[in-house]
RNA sequence: CGGGGCGUAGCGCAGUCCGGUUAGCGCACCUGCUUUGGGAGCAGGGGGUCGAGAGUUCGAAUCCCUCCGCCCCGACCA
């Protein structure tokens, strides 16, 4: 076990905070409920935002950059929007300062600087975007609009966890007109399919994709469509969601187009998100009591190469061949030839920090022609010939990417259940948390029943889940398929 | 916003009940020497308005009051 990192069967929330800061992806602040996050986790959002935003291009789509604030008659707009979001909320109420004449030294908020319209900090934008979006389409020429927008955003929780839950987080949303339904619809089913690529192919997380509940809905959509993996714990995340808005958005903001037979008609609306909530996904899927372990396609260092035990002539001369290698190969590669810490430390370390393979080369490994090369998955280590080095490693960042994906899908698997009865379901939530697929009669009413009793919610409704006639879990009611019901973060 | 806990060096803590040397320990940090195939050892050293304010007292980290902040557990949520 790793320093001062408590392991996952002791504390399973316990070991997620100790690994994001003793890993150094996140640091507290002063400002609550708010967090930094440093280098190294920045480095992991960078990776996800440059695969994400070319797919995103590749589809089709542009970046543009909306304002942080919201008047709020704007965000009144769209009535089941702004309810959803009321709750948590940050508004500026003034626009100056000055010196408070009760405490010498201290500033407040200048009564004679308050502001006419309150503005909100957006916890999403779609009221100022398609308040901008009216300006924008007059007829179906104009048609569609694809837009997407790399932004921070604020919602004002009450209890928040680094990564999965923080007042501020950075995101990306993308914001999309259309002409048609159908076009619409279409536009959110792709992106959706786009973030399970994603998720599966870089993060090597594999996820359920489904429809959301009307409970679950987000505010404002008519369906929204979601991605949800499962975490070591058993526990379902929620890590990408894309709506279809139909015309709300469209309707409250009067955005119309003029359609092909020169018909006024309300435009179609989309919007779909991650944020950087998918770094805590990444750690809770894969990473072990030693650390952090990280998929190679988005690992911020792919490969650490280690002298030991410290730099010399000879293992510079081969390091650095090594790296350059690897380099003209796309693999980002160090050479730790700091001499301040021992190999054993730096063998620590960089597994803490969740490389994925780490070469280490000594005098003993030079006479005998190989190197010593770790893969941070499986722990396990082989010596290989010198000139195979650059060949091996490309193999094995490929083995572990997707061994990566092969284990988190086996442990879904292995949490998974099929249940039929009320007193199983109860039981196995309560002693073997995961998923459980079972029938629902469709009411809003049960769904509540049912997370009120047991703390599990209807994740989604699988879009392949097959028709099967059965009986609702909880009311005994007809249904005719299953849904994915789990506990989630 | 309710219930509980905690603020003492960068981090983790002891000391607080029962007031009394110069506020201490581990890790980290700095210097030097010796080490080096899985988180090195020894020696020396630096670092504190004891969360803030006000009070009781000859004397407060310790007792009283007020305030602030953080963490955990609930309700809410990506």
């Amino acid at each position: 076990m790793a320093k001062d990192i408590s392991t996952r069967a002791e504390d399973y929330s316990q070991w997620y905070n100790d690994l994001v800061y003793k890993a150094g992806l996140a640091d507290t602040s002063a400002v609550r409920g708010c967090m930094v996050i440093k280098p190294h986790g920045y480095a992991l959002w960078e990776n996800m935002r440059d695969v994400l935003d070319k797919m995103f291009k590749d589809t089709g789509h542009v970046n543009a950059y909306f304002p942080l604030f919201v008047p709020k008659s704007l965000f009144e707009a769209e009535e089941k929007n702004a309810e959803g979001f009321a709750k948590e909320c940050a508004i500026v109420t003034h626009y100056r300062l000055k010196a408070d004449p009760n405490r010498p030294g201290k500033l407040m908020a200048d009564p004679e600087a308050k502001l006419e319209e309150e503005l909100i900090v957006r916890p999403t934008s779609e009221a100022i975007i398609w308040n901008t979006y009216r300006d924008w389409i007059q007829s179906y020429r104009d048609l569609p609009i694809l837009i997407n927008q790399w932004a921070n955003v604020v919602r004002w929780e009450m209890r928040t966890r680094p990564f999965l839950r923080t007042a501020e987080f950075l995101w990306q949303e993308g914001h999309t007109a259309h002409a048609s339904k159908a076009d619409a619809m279409k536009e959110a089913l792709q992106m959706h399919d786009v973030y399970t690529q994603f998720a599966e192919e870089y993060m090597a997380m594999p996820v359920i994709k489904g429809a959301k509940s009307e409970n679950e809905r987000f505010a404002g959509a008519d369906d929204t469509f979601t991605i949800e993996a499962m975490m070591q714990d058993g526990k379902a995340l929620q890590a990408g969601t894309s709506h279809y808005l139909g015309q709300n958005f469209a309707k409250a903001f009067n955005v119309k187009f003029l359609n092909t037979e020169n018909k006024e008609e309300y435009v179609y609306a989309t919007s779909w998100g991650v944020s950087t909530r998918l770094i805590g996904a990444l750690v809770m899927t894969h990473s072990d009591d030693d650390g952090l372990i990280l998929p190679p396609k988005l690992a911020p260092i792919q490969v650490v190469i280690i002298p030991i035990p410290k730099p010399s002539e000879a293992i510079d001369l081969i390091a650095e061949k090594m790296m350059t290698e690897l380099k003209s190969k796309g693999i980002k590669v160090i050479y730790d030839r700091d001499e301040k810490n021992r190999p054993g430390f730096k063998f620590a370390e960089y597994e803490l920090k969740g490389v994925p393979v780490r070469i280490g080369i000594g005098a003993r490994d030079i006479e005998n022609g190989v190197v010593e090369i770790a893969r941070r998955d499986t722990k396990e280590k082989s010596s290989i010939k010198i000139e195979n080095t650059v060949e091996h490693t490309i193999q094995l960042l490929d083995d572990i990417q997707n061994n990566l994906f092969k284990r988190a899908k086996e442990l879904r698997e292995r949490n998974t259940h099929i249940v039929d009865d009320w007193d199983s379901f109860v039981k196995i939530l309560e002693e073997t948390p995961g998923f459980i697929y079972a029938h629902w009669d469709g009411t809003s009413e049960t769904e509540k029943a049912i997370k009120e009793k047991t703390k599990a919610t209807i994740r989604c409704i699988p879009l392949d889940a097959p028709e099967e006639n059965g009986k609702c879990i909880l009311t005994g009611n007809p249904s005719n398929r299953r849904v994915l019901f789990a506990k989630a973060y």
